[in-house]
DNA sequence: ACACGTGTTATGCG
DNA sequence: TCGCATAACACGTG
């Protein structure tokens, strides 16, 4: 579900079918997904205007409205999903996962939607409602994104203090996009553990980090999302390393469940 | 019933 | 105030 190569697939689909077309109607009922917004207040700055492009910072989405409107922030969170269908029976789905289709344009877990002059909506699909939807959402706090980030950027986010290191790359203020898998993958790609402090590691450690990182970021986007990571069938009681066939050992680090080779990552 | 979870954020501590 | 750790958030799934 939703690292950054989901979320830029969701980005996209918004691009490909949800540009251009005027907003007639805008469910914002749902108040947590919708905070802090009251309800009716998104629904007020969108009638009437269209989507006009689609950008991504990270995880986070945001699009421009037509007529110097406000920007519309859209957070997956951790379970949510962009879909799109249309009169003529056309339904794209931005994601895999978490189906909830009870019929066209019709889901489960429908949180907020656009309904379009045409009978289009474009919606956000979320059981556990931890995404969010906010007029200009705040993005400047984000560091650089993950799949575009310089190499002195990337290094410079590792430069100083003293968490363990895959806790700064799930920091979204220091790299913006990574999550707890493709941070599982980098670490086993670069052989480092994940507890590491950022102060310990060596240049040629960042270097590996770095180059797993692209590596990482970009054939999950390329097939089609954190899931398709090498690592992730490795993930779960019984594991062994791909590589070295040592147990794969589970802890919890930065937070968060961590799982890693015994050996090479030791 | 109960623990877990691919994300963010408020709170607390040194 | 800063850097970091942890709990809380909501809710479906195993």
């Amino acid at each position: 579900m939703p690292e950054l190569p989901e979320v830029e697939s969701a980005r996209t689909v918004i691009e490909r079918a949800g540009l251009g077309r005027k907003i007639v109607d805008v469910d914002d009922t749902d108040t947590y997904v919708c905070r802090p917004h009251l309800p009716g207040q998104i629904r007020d700055a969108l009638l009437g205007r269209a989507l006009v492009a689609a950008h991504r910072r990270g995880k986070s989405m945001w699009c421009d409205t037509s007529d110097d409107g406000p920007e519309l922030g859209i957070h997956l969170g951790m379970s949510g999903k962009i879909v799109i269908a249309d009169p003529d029976g056309t339904e794209i789905d931005g994601g895999d996962y978490w189906e909830g289709r009870r019929g066209l344009g019709d889901y489960r877990w429908g949180r907020f939607s656009l309904t379009f002059a045409d009978g289009g909506r474009l919606m956000l699909v979320d059981p556990r409602r931890l995404g969010r939807v906010r007029l200009d959402p705040p993005i400047a706090s984000l560091g650089p994104d993950a799949a575009t980030m310089t190499p002195a950027e990337f290094r410079a986010a590792l430069a100083s203090g003293t968490a363990p290191v895959k806790a700064r790359l799930l920091d979204q203020e220091a790299i913006a996009g990574i999550g707890n898998l493709l941070a599982d993958q980098i670490l086993w790609s670069a052989r480092i553990n994940p507890g590491r402090r950022v102060d310990r590691l060596t240049a040629d450690d960042v270097d590996r980090l770095l180059r797993a990182t692209r590596r990482a970021v970009r054939s999950a986007i390329r097939d089609g999302g954190v899931h398709t990571l090498g690592i992730i069938p490795f993930r779960s009681p019984g594991g062994r390393c791909p590589r070295d066939g040592a147990p794969m050992v589970k802890s919890t680090v930065g937070g968060r469940t961590s799982w890693w080779c015994s050996r090479e990552q030791a």
